[in-house]
DNA sequence: TCATTTTTATGCGGCATCGCAAATAATCCT
DNA sequence: AGGATTATTTGCGATGCCGCATAAAAATGA
């Protein structure tokens, strides 16, 4: 044989898929928080023993973080497709939300919310690590709504005064106040109004 | 002795002053969210014995739940003294915000946001209990500010048009929203800033 | 003073959790 | 085929955590 088409690793090989094993990871962690998840239950999640585990993604914290990354990847590229300013700022918003308000109802044991705005918060004052991780997730949010809103003000969607950072933040915490009311039960048809009405004032100020 | 002017219980007195150990509590769990505190801290943290703390206050789980709501009556209680409708609805939300932001920024080791929004939703999937704590607190903070802002309409400060709860849950979104960024580690002047952006949007709608 | 009542203090036993180490298995390289 | 390398499996030991039981302490009531 000419050559390998891939450079393999010298060893016996992995016998579990490093993305599933993250995703399972992910699911544990966001239902049941960092400190409500043990190793023992994150090699119950995943079928994968506890020095596997520890040998591939570290510690638990490590493997948190992971998750946390993967999920945070996911969503800004989902949300990236919602605020192109193709369509009118009010659309667009509303179809950012539903698509978030989706994935927050998602869950077969009921609500989940969002894995980083419903869970990092509870361990941010522990660990620095995680409380940056929080941080720069909002903060992404922040850029994110906030670009597209001073693409609403140069296409004359929205008035030259208006304040997109400021309009910015309050979308974002829109956003972050559907995650926690999805994960509190709220129903949908009450996140589907409030979305209409949170849209209402942000897309006319 | 013809009476006693208290019905004093039978027998040895409570060597602690249960209010205080429930604050003390509160600050252990709105540092290291519930899952993070074992019976032990708090016992360290309360200066009280296992067995004392669960004959006064049940599980770990009443505790929490009990110092949660000791939180949040005293978070409306100051709210409700901020928001009465003497002053301009601008001036008011503003002292309401910068009020919350000054307990989300207290504590000896860094910020800790509010307790409830921080550290109630980790564990809001697990507990059908502590899900309907939040989703009453968030109800509640909805309520109090939408009567604000019908408040604000009936005086003419906003249009008669405006949808006051609509309005009321943008203005809990940024509340919950501070909660969380100042856990995140944001600058003190970074959440004035957005206070001020956010007002200036909720007041002029 | 002595019995009764309630809280406090101490400690034991079982279980979960985690880090680590040794043995086994699967693959590559020569 | 056999050695080298990496993963997996299994299991041990230390520690943390919690429920419970027992004994001591502090008050009341007769």
């Amino acid at each position: 044989m000419p050559h390998k088409n891939e450079a393999r690793p010298r060893g016996r090989p992995r016998a579990f898929d490093e993305a599933a094993v993250r995703q399972a990871a992910l699911a544990a962690f966001w239902t049941r928080g960092f400190s409500g998840v043990s190793l023992d239950d994150l090699a119950a999640a995943t079928g994968v023993a506890r020095p596997s585990l520890a040998a591939a993604f570290g510690s638990k914290r490590d493997l948190y973080l992971s998750a946390v990354d993967a999920f945070l990847k996911q969503f800004s590229a989902a949300a990236a497709t919602m605020l192109t300013g193709v369509k009118p700022l009010a659309h667009e918003l509303t179809a950012f939300y539903d698509g978030a308000l989706q994935l927050y109802m998602s869950g077969s044991h009921g609500p989940r919310g969002c894995l980083a705005i419903c869970t990092l918060p509870a361990e941010a004052t522990n660990d620095a690590a995680i409380r940056q991780v929080l941080k720069a997730a909002v903060e992404a949010t922040d850029a994110a709504l906030r670009a597209r809103f001073e693409l609403a003000i140069k296409k004359r969607d929205l008035k030259p005064t208006a304040d997109a950072s400021a309009l910015g933040q309050m979308a974002s915490s829109l956003l972050f106040s559907l995650a926690i009311r999805a994960r509190a039960g709220a129903s949908k048809r009450d996140l589907k109004a409030m979305i209409h009405g949170g849209v209402e004032v942000l897309a006319r100020a």
